[in-house]
DNA sequence: CCCACTTTGTCAACCGGTTGCCAAATATTG
DNA sequence: CAATATTTGGCAACCGGTTGACAAAGTGGG
C-alpha cells in the first residue's frame, strides 16, 4: 500500500516480488532478481570495478526495478561509516551561524554527505552531550566557536575527526579567519577619520577569537599611533552589547570596535536611546557583517569574516582527514575584510 | 589509545578485558563480565522490569564499568528505530525558525530524542533530496514551512509519521498559528489610529498561510469598515519587501501589513530611502516577530507567531503518533499576538 | 596447447544489537 | 507438600549489509 512512483513517470503496474511482508527490498531481492549472489550486489553497489561492467548492469537495472535504497544502518553496521558530518553551533540564534552552516552543507552535499546539525545554545554541557551523541552516528565533527574546554575538545578528537571553526586547540585541526586584514583597513579607515583614541568591547573571557581579534587592533593602532583600550562585556549578544553602553560613555574613545556585529547592534541601539548620535557623536563597529547588521539606522560598519568558507573549509577538512588518515595539513587562514556603512564617521569638529 | 575517563572521576587504571582489537565495549563484554547471557543484557538495558532487580543491578555495573554506549546502528537495523526526529526549515537564514527549531529540540531532548536538523534553502527539489535521506534515518519528520507539493508530503508521510509546520495538507497532521487573534488586535489598533484603507503585501502566491493572513485581515477590515487590498509580492524575503515599495507607494493605502518581518524590514528601508517618514507618512506591520525587527528604526511592529510552541507542539504530536500509531488528534492552532512598537502610528492630519 | 596469471563471482563469517520461544527457577495456592 | 502459575535467563535466529578467502572462468605468452 506503500508503493508511491517517485519518479513522476506512469507507475509500473507491479514491483517484481519481494519476500513476504518486507516493505523494503534488499540486496537478496536484487540478487535473485539479477540470478546472482548478494554479495556480488553488494560488490557492484559499493565497489566499483570490483564486478564486470555486464553483471554490474544487469543488478543496476534490477536495483532500478525494485527501487532499492540502502539500510544505512546495515551498512553501518560493519562499517562504522554513515556518510554524514556533525556540526554544532554554539547558538542557532547567531546569525554569524547561517553562512558557516550553509558553507558545509554545500560541501558536504557536493561529496555526497549528509550535514546533521545542533545547537548547545551556549551551554558547554549542551554541547559536550550534544558532541557525544553526535559522534556516535556521524563520520566527523565540527565545532563552531565551542564552549567546550580544550580537554573535552581533543577527547572527542581522539576519536573521530574533529575540525574546530575559529579557536585553536592544541593537536585539533582548525579553520580560522584571520582578523588581520580586516582589522588593517578598519584601523586605517579610523585613522582617517581622524581618530586618536578607539576603544575594544571584548566577547567572552574565554573566547580565543576575541583575544586574537584585540591583538589585532591593538597591533594596528600602535603602528597608527592610537591609543586603544579594551572594555570588559557580559555576553556576546545584542544584550551584553547594551550592557556595555555605560562604560563605552564614561570613556573618551571616539570609535569602538565591537567583538561582534550583535554586540555592536545593542551598543549602538542603547546609545541612541540615550540620545546619543551616531555616527557623529561616536563611530561603532562590529565584526562578521551579519543578517540584520544592514537593518539598523545608520548601517552597521563592520568587519565581514568568509563565514561560509570557513564552514566549507572545516567540511573539507573532515573528509580529508578521513580520506587519508595521516595527512593534517595547516590550513589557510581565511581573510577578513572591510564592509564600510553608515555607523562609522569623521570625529566631531575634526 | 583511546580511553578517556568521560566523568571527571580519578581515572580507572585499568579497563577490564576487552576482545582483542575492540574499540568499544558491547553486550557480550557486559555479559562475560557479569556472567550473563548476552541477551539478558539487552534486556536489562532496553526493556525495563524484565530482568530481576539484582541481576539488573550485576549489569548496569559492568556497563558503568566498561564506559559501555550502545551501538546506535546495531540496535536500528532489527528495530528500524533511532531516537531522532528530524526537522526541516525551508531557509536556515530566516530567523523565524530559530524559535520553532529551539522549541523541537527542547521538546526532543525532554523525551530523549535527538533532533536533526537540515534546510533545503527554500528549494523543493533539496528539501525532497533532504526529506528522503532524512526520512532514512529518523523515526519520525517536522517540516516547516515545506515548498513540497502536498502529493510529496503525503508521500513521505505515507512512510513514517510526518507533522507539518503553518500549513494544511490533507491526511497530514499540522500545526499552525492561529492568524485571527493578533490579526483583531493590529486591525483595531490601525482603526483607532484612524485608517481607513490598508495594504497586505503577501507572501509566496502558493504560500498557504499567506492566503490565511490575508482571509483574517479581510475579515477583520471588513467588520471595521476598512478597505483592504493584497499587493502581490516576489520573495518572502527582505529583498521581496524592497520590490513591492514602488506598489505600495503608488497606492492611497497609509497602512501595510506584509506577510512576514523580513519583508516589512525591507519595504521599510526602500520606503526610508525614498524620503518617507515611518509611521508618520506610512504605518507597516509585519508577522511573526523574528530577530532583529526591533533593530530598525523605528522599531517594527508586528504580529507575533508562537514560534517556539508551533516547534514543540510539532514535535510531540510526531513522538504522539510514534507511540500510538492509531491516534491523531487535531491539533489545536496556537494565537499570535500583537506586538505594538513604532512603525505604526495616527494618520498624518488626524 | 599448456601453464601461469588475472578477473569475477560465491561462500560464509561477521558487525552488535533484539526478540520469540522454551526451560529452569521461583513464587503462589490449596 | 504437591501442583500450578509466574518470573527469569538462555538459545538461536534474525535485521541487511560488508569482506576475506577461495575457486572457477577467462586471458595471454611461450
Amino acid at each position: 500500500m506503500t508503493d508511491i512512483d517517485q519518479t513522476g513517470n506512469t507507475p509500473r503496474s507491479a514491483v517484481p516480488t519481494l519476500r513476504a511482508g518486507k516493505s523494503s527490498p534488499t540486496i537478496y531481492d536484487i540478487a535473485e532478481l539479477a540470478g546472482v549472489n548478494p554479495s556480488t550486489v553488494s560488490r557492484a553497489l559499493s565497489k566499483p570495478g570490483r564486478v564486470s561492467a555486464k553483471t554490474a548492469q544487469k543488478i543496476m537495472d534490477a536495483a532500478e526495478q525494485l527501487n532499492y535504497q540502502v539500510n544505512v544502518f546495515a551498512r553501518a553496521l560493519p562499517t562504522g561509516r554513515t556518510q554524514t558530518i556533525g556540526l554544532i553551533v554554539s547558538d542557532i540564534t547567531n546569525p554569524a551561524f547561517f553562512d558557516v552552516i550553509r558553507g558545509a552543507e554545500s560541501a558536504a552535499s557536493a561529496r555526497d554527505y549528509t550535514l546533521m546539525l545542533a545547537e548547545s545554545a551556549e551551554s558547554a554541557d549542551l554541547e559536550l552531550t550534544a558532541a557525544r551523541r553526535m559522534l556516535a552516528t556521524v563520520d566527523g565533527l565540527i565545532l563552531a566557536s565551542p564552549r567546550l574546554s580544550d580537554e573535552e575538545i581533543a577527547s572527542l578528537a581522539a576519536k573521530k575527526p574533529v575540525v574546530v571553526i575559529n579557536r585553536n586547540v592544541d593537536g585539533v585541526p582548525s579553520v580560522i579567519a584571520d582578523a588581520d586584514a580586516g582589522v588593517s583597513d578598519a584601523v586605517r579607515h579610523l585613522a582617517d577619520m581622524g581618530h586618536t583614541e578607539i576603544s575594544y568591547v571584548a566577547g567572552p573571557e574565554r573566547s580565543w577569537m576575541s583575544a586574537r581579534r584585540w591583538e589585532s587592533i591593538k597591533a594596528r593602532c600602535d603602528w597608527h599611533g592610537i591609543m586603544a583600550a579594551v572594555v570588559a562585556s557580559s555576553q556576546p549578544t545584542v544584550d551584553g552589547g547594551r550592557r556595555a553602553a555605560a562604560t563605552v560613555r564614561a570613556g573618551t574613545a571616539t570609535a569602538v570596535i565591537c567583538y561582534n556585529d550583535l554586540m555592536a547592534i545593542g551598543l549602538m541601539r542603547e546609545l541612541q536611546a540615550a540620545g546619543l548620535e551616531i555616527p557623529n557623536d561616536l563611530s561603532i563597529m562590529g565584526f562578521d557583517n551579519i543578517f540584520g547588521s544592514d537593518f539598523t539606522t545608520p548601517p552597521l560598519s563592520t568587519i565581514k569574516s568568509p563565514l561560509g568558507e570557513l564552514g566549507a573549509a572545516a567540511l573539507q577538512h573532515v573528509l580529508a582527514a578521513l580520506d587519508h588518515a595521516d595527512a593534517a595539513p595547516t590550513l589557510p587562514a581565511l581573510p577578513t575584510e572591510l564592509v564600510l556603512r553608515g555607523s562609522t564617521g569623521r570625529v566631531k569638529g575634526s
